[in-house]
DNA sequence: TTAATTTGCCTAAACCCTTTCGGCAACTGC
DNA sequence: GCAGTTGCCGAAAGGGTTTAGGCAAATTAA
């Protein structure tokens, strides 16, 4: 019988278009080997469980959303950069559910070491270089648009502001305005109540 | 053989505490079964099915939210009342990571209508009447206190920052600070870049 | 070109979780 | 004590995971 030729690589890119379609927690070795005419014991070969598989989809996540962002900042600065990365995080969400969820999922310490995970935070901080802060603020800094960017997407994308006016999209755009202007005048340490 | 008194609602209060020890993913009929040395099936007298359980358990977790922000919230505004919420949140996060994942397992309309999701937003919006915002921008701000705060929390949850330095304690006060200058200063509509 | 080796895919089987069905035992009210 | 209801159980079917062992196709060598 012919084979099929399948690769580690050709299964991560159709379990993330399998997560796109049906949700990254329904990829499964079974449905993978479904979707390629072929026994599941086949891709144990190329994978090495159904953990690894999902790790992987992960990583191409990670890689995918790190490319478009370096992509998107180049030459921006200040709000316009801001914007742009929050919108490149925003948009791959929406086109790639499943590979944005994927991205969330918990990697063990050597994995995330070798993940693009670091680039995302190399990217925020980039971001920061046009407003004023320096090192311990830029920290938190990087750690609120992080918090912000995805907790929202997560809401967003689990429909968690429901249908109600106003809409979603003028929300995003005042929390960009509300980031920026947050940035720009960073509160100091001891702030008084 | 003597019955084991099983209830609906024993159950969900058994479950809960199962996802708090090894994960809300992990909670299954099985494993519930087996905590109560029962046969699987009958816990499908008392829960129509493992989908079911798992809302029962997240309705559980909106619930005891609630009530603990409404205690923290109580007598208290602005500042004071921001953390007090936003502390409410994470320290339940910490205490219930199995609870706290379950509430944010999507329900469906009618269930997440009945649920206690609504008297969340109605006690961040009582937070919000300690400082100067009218309608639209009340909604908008509604949105970025549950972004950052879930955000912020499900980042921290499983590993997102590390244990690198500063540590997220540190972050979590300035990001408090942060939003707290952010709301007495809201930047109006058409914010020129 | 054929022989030896490697590689890829398959069948089979064990194990776990879900869900339904039918039965029997234990409570309930009378 | 008896009927009726309710609660728990055994069995079975269906699906996902993973391993072991085997045969065939590709690859390399002779």
């Amino acid at each position: 019988m012919a084979r099929a030729g399948l690769t580690a690589e050709l299964l991560t890119r159709a379990g993330a278009e399998l997560a796109d379609e049906v949700g990254f927690d329904q990829v499964t070795v079974s449905a993978l080997a479904r979707r390629f005419d072929v026994a599941v014991a086949s891709l144990y070969s190329h994978v090495r469980n159904s953990q690894d598989l999902r790790t992987r989809i992960a990583l191409l996540a990670l890689d995918e959303m790190a490319a478009l962002a370096a992509d998107a900042l180049a030459g921006r600065a200040g709000r316009d950069a801001l914007t742009a990365l929050a919108n490149v995080y925003r948009d791959y969400a929406r086109e790639h559910p499943g590979r944005y969820t994927a991205a969330r999922l918990r990697l063990d310490p050597a994995t995330a070491a070798a993940s693009a995970g670091g680039r995302h935070a190399q990217l925020t901080r980039a971001i920061l270089r046009g407003y004023d802060l320096t090192e311990p603020d830029q920290t938190h800094a990087v750690r609120l648009l992080g918090s912000v960017i995805h907790g929202y997407i997560s809401l967003e994308l689990d429909g968690g502001f429901g249908h109600s006016a106003p809409d979603t999209a003028e929300t995003w755009a005042r929390i960009m305005d509300a980031l920026d202007a947050l940035l720009c005048n960073w509160p100091t340490p001891p702030s008084a109540a």
